[in-house]
RNA sequence: CGGGGCGUAGCGCAGUCUGGUAGCGCACAGCGAUCGGGACGCUGGGGUCGGAGGUUCAAAUCCUCUCGCCCCGACCA
């Protein structure tokens, strides 16, 4: 390809709204521009990279059995509401809807499990048929609240998302364990550290699953890492060991008062107690209006998406104070103690420890000596906390670190969820109807290709891994005096007629600016041919992740790339 | 959805407070010189100042409304 016609312009300058590495880098190595919050057009440098992560994910499916296909974008409603997700809280709003001329409700899809249940309905019926996986690549649209980060988070964009058929959880558990090893293949040849951590189910629902995450200041997650045991998840599931509380004998109960005391530091301060002797009482509101209290230990915090999958994936908000006076309710002295007609979500925390500091649901006073269940009762008991730094790992005791991260790939044990909700079944050997166990595993190409750039760069631009790189090879012509621009041109021919793609730099445009750019750009081999080159019968080639260059022979040009370059 | 910021040439920005000819750098086009790290000289094209109302003799500038984008949070896969 001839830069001169090359379609994207690298540009000197960020663009302002750009924050990221790689969102910078991927608008000024002209990779890609954009057209709206959250959705970009990839030019043709970018496309390639895409093309070429593409690949390398279609060798790593294809290589553990995986029949790619194509499934459409453009879904009838009928079917979202056929698994329940089109008038579930979530995925709510971030489900595109739209009708068409005859007035049927379309959605754009989100992804794939409901066109997937759909097709085993009609084309799976008997146990000879499992196990298999089909996946496809294709476009995604997620109606986001709020983009984030250039190509991190965005509204729409391709995703290889491949799906798993089978008789029972035992050949989905032995498949899993297949696509998990074809997932660390792919984020190893893409040249990024991936790890792979247990983590919330989240919308897709079903029994397990793990996310893929790149460790990074930038990243949109919290992970709980253990570097003892190597135990790792998102805080969003992480458990971890909840420290002892005071063990006291139980002593009645009595009121006390607390003036002004309305933060749980304000309350053990004034009564002289630690902070885990005490208990939190927060309330949440769900999207249906009812007012739920979360109930955990002083010196604990609540972790939304635990307690939402208590209440099966509600969409919780913080109670207003408004919301809760008019309920009867004294914000900043409530307690589980004498309070009725709210369901009580606890932590099991509360059995960790005694005589407890609680508010008295009396403005100005608060409870000393609560102990559960002696003094009231709860709808749940359960871990409803979130793991923060400093806390213990619960398989070791080993202190937890808690780094930020991007997701890259998730990995989903869906079970019979959508095969029970449409009614995908097949005969088994002993001619019994079966639900068919389904798994389900992502990956965002445009995400993974924003990870690499933020993985793969120096102060001059990206360093892209061969793999992905959009050409092997990039030659540079410096200077225009025609002996140069003949052995150039000749030297652009010659490589591709070796096989070799090549971005050949052939404009009018100083050595700087060719350097600078190609810097930019990112490609791993540099090839220049100068007046200097030429007067010693040599090119230069460089690596771009090396400093300096080395002169060759013309000669011996052909041996060296076959030895360092692939096709 | 809450908080903050920004919309002036393709990109980066000044001008807005205090109303009075729309500017600078890069990029782009032409000419010249130069040709190993974003040099240089001259000339030129490109703008309904995000949009709509309003105030005013006069609005990029003041007022109202609105649209868009970015960041933090909520949320999210």
């Amino acid at each position: 390809m001839r830069m001169s016609k090359l379609f994207g312009r690298t540009l000197r300058e960020s663009p302002a709204e750009a924050e990221l590495i790689s969102h910078q880098l991927t608008l000024r190595a002209g990779l890609v521009r954009q057209l709206a919050a959250g959705i970009y057009s990839y030019l043709p440098l970018g496309w390639r990279v895409l093309c070429q992560i593409e690949r390398i994910m279609r060798e790593e499916m294809d290589a553990i059995g995986g029949q790619e296909m194509q499934m459409p974008v453009v879904n009838p409603a009928a079917i979202w509401r056929a698994t329940g997700r089109y008038d579930a809280p979530a995925p709510g709003p971030a489900l595109l809807r739209f009708r068409d001329r005859a007035g049927h409700d379309m959605v754009l899809a989100m992804t794939h499990e409901e066109v997937v249940a759909d097709l085993l309905r009609s084309e799976v019926h008997s146990y000879r048929q499992l196990p298999f996986m089909i996946y496809h690549i294709q476009t995604k649209f997620r109606d986001e609240p709020r983009t984030r980060g250039g190509l991190v988070r965005v509204r729409e964009f391709t995703m290889k998302d491949a799906y798993s058929c089978h008789a029972d959880f035992c050949s989905l558990d032995e498949f899993y364990e297949r696509i998990y090893q074809a997932y660390v293949n792919i984020f190893q040849r893409c040249g990024v550290q991936a790890i792979a951590v247990a983590a919330d189910v989240g919308v897709m629902g079903g029994a397990a699953s793990h996310e893929f995450m790149v460790l990074s200041a930038k990243g949109e997650d919290t992970l709980a890492i253990c570097p003892q045991c190597g135990y790792a998840a998102n805080v969003e599931k992480a458990t971890f060991a909840k420290p002892a509380g005071v063990s006291e004998a139980e002593r009645p109960i009595a009121k006390i008062a607390t003036p002004g005391c309305k933060t749980i530091a304000d309350v053990a301060a004034f009564v002289g107690v630690p902070t885990c002797q005490t208990l939190k009482a927060l309330f949440y509101t769900t999207e249906s209006g009812e007012i739920v209290l979360a109930l955990i230990r002083g010196d604990l915090e609540v972790n939304l998406v635990k307690l939402a999958n208590v209440l099966a994936g509600a969409d919780l908000r913080p109670s207003s104070e408004d919301t809760l006076r008019s309920a009867g309710i004294v914000p900043g002295y409530a307690s589980a103690v004498d309070l009725s007609g709210f369901r009580v979500i606890a932590d099991d925390s509360i059995t960790l420890g005694s005589n407890f500091v609680a508010g008295a649901n009396k403005e100005g006073y608060h409870l000393k000596n609560v102990n559960y269940p002696r003094d009231f009762a709860v709808s749940t008991l359960t871990d409803i906390a979130r793991a923060r730094a400093g806390d213990r790992c619960a398989e070791c005791g080993a202190v937890l670190e808690t780094p930020r991260a991007i997701e890259v790939g998730h990995l989903f044990k869906l079970g019979t969820r959508y095969s029970e909700a449409v009614g995908a079944t097949y005969l088994d050997k002993d001619g019994q109807t079966q639900p068919i166990v389904m798994g389900s595993y992502g990956i965002g190409t445009g995400r993974l290709m924003a990870v690499i750039i933020e993985e793969n760069h120096d102060e001059h631009g990206i360093i892209w891994p061969a793999d992905v790189s959009p050409y092997p090879l990039h030659l540079l012509s410096l200077g225009a005096a025609p002996e140069v621009v003949t052995a150039a041109e000749q030297l652009y021919s010659h490589l591709q007629g070796m096989g070799y793609d090549v971005l050949y730099d052939d404009r009018n445009e100083r050595a700087g600016v060719k350097f600078n750019d190609a810097d930019l750009i990112g490609i791993p081999w540099r090839i220049v041919v100068s007046r200097k080159t030429l007067a010693q019968e040599s090119i230069e080639i460089k690596n771009r992740s090396e400093r300096a260059g080395r002169m060759i022979p013309l000669g011996q040009l052909e041996a060296i790339l076959a030895s360092s370059v692939a096709h």
